[in-house]
DNA sequence: CTGAAAGCGCTTACAG
DNA sequence: CTGAAAGCGCTTACAG
């Protein structure tokens, strides 16, 4: 393997300074148009790409953010949730399209995860994605702070409002979840999913639910909520907790699609059908919830948009220009779970 | 925000000299335990980590390795096969565990792609990760070859013995699928899925399908096989077509599982009962595989080992040790899809 | 066991 | 417009 061409070479080849080989390579106005596509020719040529150990080194920038995955650990059987899966395409598109290269890794597998990247200068900051409970991590949020990482996480606004949050509206999304079924004359209602602030993204969205049943003049019954974490077992249990109960409802709003999926399975077991009986909505819009029996109505994050957002501020914070914690708008996807006439 | 601490900062506090300081964070047995543990003392204090562009640039070794994700441009939706999702979490922990960073990006994006990382230093091989068509690639991956770019591909084995793959082994694939609808007294099969070269992992899946039915002494019947690409609604159409052929069959096996849903969906919409009419089986155990109607039955890929020896044979590519194209053992998910007793 | 020194391949003031 | 030179923060022969 011939050694990798640098730009000594060039300079040798093209007769000129390495000085010049380097600007003319980030197209500096101080080299003559000439020399600059003579040396282009070369580069291109011998196939040479800047070092970028070296010239991160000398730029003190390494042009590269880190996303940590910050899973439950329990299902680390390579199951992630799908929602990630959405999330890590925008977050990489977004990242490219900004000239940025994206470090990817997973929290549990760091234990020293808040100090890796940026402080070993490989990433100019870092996005954390989770889903609801950054309560454990609250320590390593403050660490983050005190060592001034520029890093931006996903989901609900923090306490701590020097941390830059991006989520999509929860309590928006349980509001029009909500209202939807009140429009198809639904009165009795149930939630699956934690209601406390343990889980931020699920209470919001429980919030939003109350709001819209009040809003509505519903009465909120606060037996049924029951807690169920984001996996179809849960779900599944949870609905049978509910029915154990006695408790008598016409609608379902589970806060996330794998808690509705498991949810109808146990209504389906009890001979209550879906949507004649109980309608159902869930949340995420996962490939699974189209292909569901019957198809799951469920809120939408918009993924794409977000990704885009969370690099976006994340780069700004990395400039020192200003940025916000911002909310994203939800959107409602109407499928035949809850009872409306689409497909 | 403070400075960040350089390894000179923690010789001025050690009172020794920088060498010693890089040789005690590296645990080099040159320097004496008490001084090592002074050294990391301080270092853990001052918050300090090895400068990866510095210590990259010196060693000429990035520790990073870098997965390109060559999608189809069709589904560029942020839709991301499940399958992909799965690959990459074991790739990633397979990297993490090996000491090794991850970057990721999408081929789409960079035009560039063959020569990006490695030739920049930033990371010291490349996985390719893609569906099945690599004929596009041809040209990029002679020329990877040509550069001496370490390079690991996962699919088929390709024509090119001088290029390493690690796959699935699609044909056994194929095999035991197809076997199993014969046990259960099946007959009479279809296909979905390409199987021309052009789409190896179908067509070794269709390879598999016909040995397995000429070995059982049953017909091939050329005119059974459809085309379909790993879409819903391919495997919709291409069921249809089936059907509008007058082709009878009381089996059918598709190449990936989205075909088989599809194709579940087309059977069902001409009162064709799946799976007493007709038994199906899928291809790669999807999530949405289990919520199917029928949950289909469906063969799996070992991602977990498949990212493992991935990451462990591109490092050893890397380190010059012998390495050899691998293909994995698939196994069989019984569901109702097949006819079979299980839930 | 320790230190002084070279050098990895760039970028960018500084001097022309 | 161009070149000579410094320096980013490490690692590692070399010399003690």
């Amino acid at each position: 393997m011939a050694a990798k061409a640098t730009s000594i070479d060039i300079a040798y080849r093209a007769g000129v300074s390495q000085s010049t080989v380097s600007r003319a390579l980030r197209n500096s106005p101080l080299v003559s148009p000439e020399t600059r596509e003579r040396i282009k020719a070369i580069a291109r040529e011998l196939n040479y790409k800047v070092d970028k150990n070296a010239s991160n080194l000398r730029t003190q920038n390494s042009h590269t953010l880190a996303l940590l995955l910050c899973e439950d650990p329990t299902n680390d059987d390579s199951l992630i949730n799908p929602f990630f899966l959405s999330m890590l395409g925008s977050i990489t598109r977004a990242t490219a399209r900004q000239g940025y290269d994206l470090l990817v890794s997973f929290q549990q597998l760091s234990e020293d995860w808040h100090a890796d990247y940026e402080d070993s200068n490989k990433a100019d900051g870092i996005i954390l994605l989770g889903y609801g409970d950054y309560m454990d991590y609250e320590q390593k949020l403050e660490k983050l702070l005190a060592q001034n990482t520029h890093f931006v996480i996903w989901g609900a606004e923090h306490n701590n409002k020097s941390v830059l949050s991006i989520g999509c509206d929860n309590v928006q999304g349980g509001v029009i979840a909500t209202e939807h079924l009140i429009g198809l004359g639904r009165k009795e209602f149930a939630f699956l999913g934690g209601a406390s602030s343990h889980c931020p993204e699920f209470r919001d969205r429980y919030l939003g639910h109350c709001k819209a049943l009040k809003a509505a003049g519903l009465v909120v019954d606060k037996r049924r909520q029951i807690d169920a974490i984001s996996t179809e077992a849960s779900g599944y249990e949870a609905a049978q907790q509910l029915l154990k109960k006695g408790m008598v409802f016409d609608a379902l709003f589970a806060a996330s699609d794998l808690i509705a999926i498991g949810a109808i399975r146990a209504l389906k077991e009890q001979g209550i059908a879906v949507p004649e009986d109980v309608a159902v909505v869930g949340y995420d819009d996962i490939p699974v919830a189209s292909f569901a029996n019957p198809p799951l109505t469920t809120v939408k994050q918009n993924t794409q948009l977000a990704g885009e957002i969370l690099v976006e501020s994340l780069l700004r914070l990395i400039l020192g220009k200003e940025v916000s914690t911002q909310l994203i708008p939800t959107s409602l996807v109407v499928r035949r779970s809850c009872g409306a006439g689409a497909a």
